[in-house]
DNA sequence: CTTAAATAGGATAGTTAATATCTTATTAAG
DNA sequence: CTTAATAAGATATTAACTATCCTATTTAAG
């Protein structure tokens, strides 16, 4: 994964294993828990401590790296920064999909009606996934 | 406040001085954090436990009669359940308002794309309140 | 490559948030 | 009023997160 050095080294970060280690985990689960990432990582770096994810999760927090997801009625979890999507909570399978679609007329209404101004948004809809519904 | 006696009434809970207070407080501050809702209920039941306090707020989300809000990088706050709207939060002074608009046609375009049934979603938009921008 | 300064890791202890348990008090129905 | 059911309050406990300190790793310069 150089790709993620080269995040790394844009924010004057190191590219130390562990944090590599953090970014790619994360990139492969999509979004992920602290729990299930301690689980992920310690079994290539057993001596990776919680400290240590917790400190290097807000860096890269800070840094813009990652990004906290908060579902209702779930563990807070993380995923890389990307495009803007929204989260598709499936109440079944517990699932958690993402789309990528247009909300800028929604964002623009929104806009207009209040008057403020929207720098990011944050969606998810909760309700049940095609899987389960068949 | 009749009305939340009511309310609670209909869930079988007992309409206690702290539940009331609770349900009173959140409606009056719109969404609330538990330290704040509680800083607030003492001054009025000055006995009031922490363990009540989350024990009720608890039982009030299982009851769908609260609903818990979870803004990124803030603390967890709570609102009466109502008619679904949209969170805005104001980066520059940490308001949180609410605005009521007409999401369908995004929800039925998620809907028409994933195939994902929507029973119910949550928006927070990040950005600047008007009042911030004058 | 070696080396040295800067930064990060790991272990531990310490906070803070949330929950479970137990006893006393309050509610609501007759 | 009385009583059975439920909730409150106090306390202890668990879980989530953070700060500190010392050692190890990274990186850039020679």
């Amino acid at each position: 994964m150089e790709r993620f050095k080269d995040v790394l080294k844009a924010s004057n970060l190191k590219s130390t294993h562990q944090r590599l280690a953090i970014l790619d985990s994360i990139d492969q689960f999509g979004h992920i828990d602290i729990d299930t990432l301690f689980d992920v990582i310690i079994r290539k770096y057993p001596t990776m401590s919680k400290a240590t994810l917790y400190r290097n999760i807000n860096d890269l927090i800070n840094f813009h790296i990652l990004e906290e997801v908060k579902l209702p009625h779930q563990k807070q979890q993380y995923e890389i920064k990307k495009v803007p999507h929204i989260h598709l909570l499936c109440s079944k399978c517990g699932s958690v999909e993402d789309i990528f679609i247009d909300t800028k007329p929604l964002l623009e209404a929104i806009s207009h009606q209040s008057g403020f101004i929207i720098n990011s948004s944050f969606m998810v809809m909760n309700g049940i996934c095609q899987h389960c519904r068949s």
